[in-house]
DNA sequence: TGTACATCAGTGAACGCGCGTTCACTGATGTAC
DNA sequence: TGTACATCAGTGAACGCGCGTTCACTGATGTAC
């Protein structure tokens, strides 16, 4: 919008983002360097002045967004947390705000970077793999804490692993996200958010 | 294992093998045409023979992708359509084969031919992204057609489009591939079927 | 305040390699009469 | 049954292009004394 805000991006920051949305578009393999600094206004040399490889910017890429996604959820169950001292109607609040903000995205999901970067495998070194399951497991571990303070109060009416549980917000985003994409149908992703707010709320509620 | 079998095997057939193997496992983009032929022991230009160009490789591989999804899940539910008059207890059943099929998987489920392709637009054609649009759309009809017939016996419980809860099968398998093969669990896709089918249940018998 | 040096944020030209694709050709099998 | 021709299932060599990467260099800004 703004030319001067523009002008404060960084033009490593400006390469990150232009190679965002690329990867998610057309995958890594197929994101070629020159395409990114054709985008920024930058020699070739520029770009490995900030990266040393095409894998140093695969890695950068998978650390920002999963630092930003992680970023996006603790601000919306931080402040669902605050609307509530039940933990149960936290997280059923919690994940309203986040169908709500998936909701609000009026064009597709972009993509889910650790989908994209999943089905390219080999072209990684083990630390960007290692990335992304630290990455879900974080989710599992962050969701999988509140799931035992609402067991604790609301005995679930119907026995499901709570480590499966909380992995399922992670299969039903990611999930969601590709389906919604392929279906060019923005809205799908946030329904089925909404589903799994269903049934979070009929394990430990009932129907 | 038997090597008359394979020799049975056609050499199309063999390269479409290959190629679906480390399609799932690198990508489209990442796999080379020479690696292929390779692994199948042919020359170049036997592939060309085979195939008119990348492209077309590609909706071979996912047109013969779709067609088997397709063929075994119709004869999981038509085995538990035959053990069920009811159409809930029917689909309960065929969720649960659904399950069981994925937990006798050892090792990692190889991966998502339609989540492949959605991170690799662009490289492919009009043609190719509609088939796997075509592809969920076609499961999003077969198993709307039967969560009509369970809502006219079972009023829902829980109230939610029907669409939806029909999608939300190809999410949930879709994000549980995509997840497990991250996490190398390969049990993790099993249990989140369960879990679907376990939603599915409470929505139509209460919980 | 001036000078020397260091660091930052790049430029420009060249590289070699692997990729998808093309083209003229071939030996084995099938078919018509 | 023999011959002529067609089709099938490839071969081998060459192509040009684009890719990721390297290397020596540079002008602008920052820092020490």
């Amino acid at each position: 919008m703004n030319t001067v805000t523009l002008r404060r991006e960084s033009v490593r920051e400006r390469l990150l983002d232009l190679a965002e949305a690329t990867v998610l578009q057309k995958g890594f393999g197929a994101t070629s360097i020159e395409e990114l600094i054709v985008g920024v206004g930058i020699s070739k040399s520029g770009f490995f002045y900030h990266f040393r490889d095409k894998g140093e910017l695969a890695k950068a890429l998978l650390i920002r967004y999963i630092e930003r996604d992680n970023a996006i959820l603790d601000s919306i169950f931080a402040r669902a947390d605050a609307l509530n001292d039940d933990p149960l109607h936290g997280f059923l609040v919690g994940l309203k705000l986040f169908a709500e903000m998936l909701a609000e995205m009026t064009e597709v999901h972009p993509g889910c970077m650790v989908s994209a970067v999943c089905y390219q495998e080999q072209l990684f070194d083990r630390e960007v793999q290692a990335l992304s399951r630290d990455a879900i497991m974080a989710w599992r571990i962050r969701f999988r804490e509140r799931l035992d303070r609402i067991a604790e109060r609301y005995p679930p009416r119907i026995p499901v692993d709570l480590d499966d549980l909380a992995d399922m917000l992670s299969v039903v985003a990611d999930g969601g996200i590709t389906v919604s994409k392929v279906m060019r149908d923005p809205g799908l992703l946030a329904r089925q958010a909404v589903l799994y707010r269903d049934f979070v709320r009929a394990v430990f509620l009932g129907s």
